[in-house]
DNA sequence: TCTTATACTTGCAATTTGCAAGTAAAGTCA
DNA sequence: TGACTTTACTTGCAAATTGCAAGTATAAGA
């Protein structure tokens, strides 16, 4: 039980250095923040920026300009909501949407050769437990929705 | 499979959250990644700089100067090694070791309520499986000794 | 001894950060 | 309606963090 923050510490620094590393796409740079905010605008409907931010737990101010940064890479689109006109709905557009597929992936492959070391078994378990963690860790509140 | 990597990126997310927030210590202020450098030194038995370094894969430069940081907050010592004297070995000093020990603390009373919501069987699933990814990682390569 | 490699530090310029203070649009309530 | 509050987002600014290039000092190899 000791030893369990030195492995999560580890699957987490790993799990990291991956998306720093992978983050070059056709000529195009992305940090690695930025490529966590690629996913989540990927992942949510048409998102406002209020909640990417909050999903990744970043300042609004940062995020705002990490946001500036991806449009003038011309990566996202930002647009005024009809309903709302205070908020600002992101979504990809379509050279976000290679990117964000590309470093997909690469995330993809490596982790097809981690679980190639599996037997079926083995993977299946890993996947289960990694759920079954995840959420007790959402029970138990401290962040992210 | 294809929801491992969001499963992975939510845990980490999560764990580092923890990390962020866990690191005011007494009237001192310790970042993320000082947190880990203090958490590694103590770990490693007398490492040398660029032996933190390398495991956290920071940029030496980077490093030198969140060492500096380190030895004005009186958390972490720097000696001349005996057999290299290009060397500089580093060690806790007592209030960095305290100061580990304190976050050490709350990441476990953070880990105990996390597997609070499971019974023995899972908890024990959870951590086996926990390891054994981690191992699959380090077969793949990519990162962290 | 000369050259090369390693360990670490400093200068510098670019990037990233968060707070404080701003604008602009909703929502609230008398 | 009109005055207040709240929410969504942006900008100014100063501090912290970054990595590269260039430095010093020691060690190791030929």
């Amino acid at each position: 039980m000791e030893d369990v923050r030195h492995v999560l510490q580890l699957i987490t620094r790993r799990f990291g250095f991956l998306n720093k590393n992978c983050c070059s796409v056709g000529g195009v740079d992305v940090s690695l923040i930025q490529s966590h905010i690629l996913y989540e605008i990927d992942r949510q409907h048409h998102p406002s920026m209020h909640q990417i931010a909050e999903t990744l737990g970043m300042d609004i101010t940062t995020f705002s300009r990490q946001v500036q940064s991806l449009i003038r890479k011309k990566l996202v689109k930002k647009s005024p909501s009809d309903q709302d006109r205070r908020v600002y709905i992101l979504e990809l557009t379509t050279e976000g949407k290679f990117v964000a597929a590309a470093i997909e992936q690469q995330v993809q492959d490596y982790l097809t050769q981690i679980f190639s070391h599996m037997n079926e078994f083995e993977k299946e378990t890993v996947i289960r437990s990694l759920k079954l963690l995840n959420a007790s860790m959402e029970k138990t509140g401290v962040c992210c929705s």
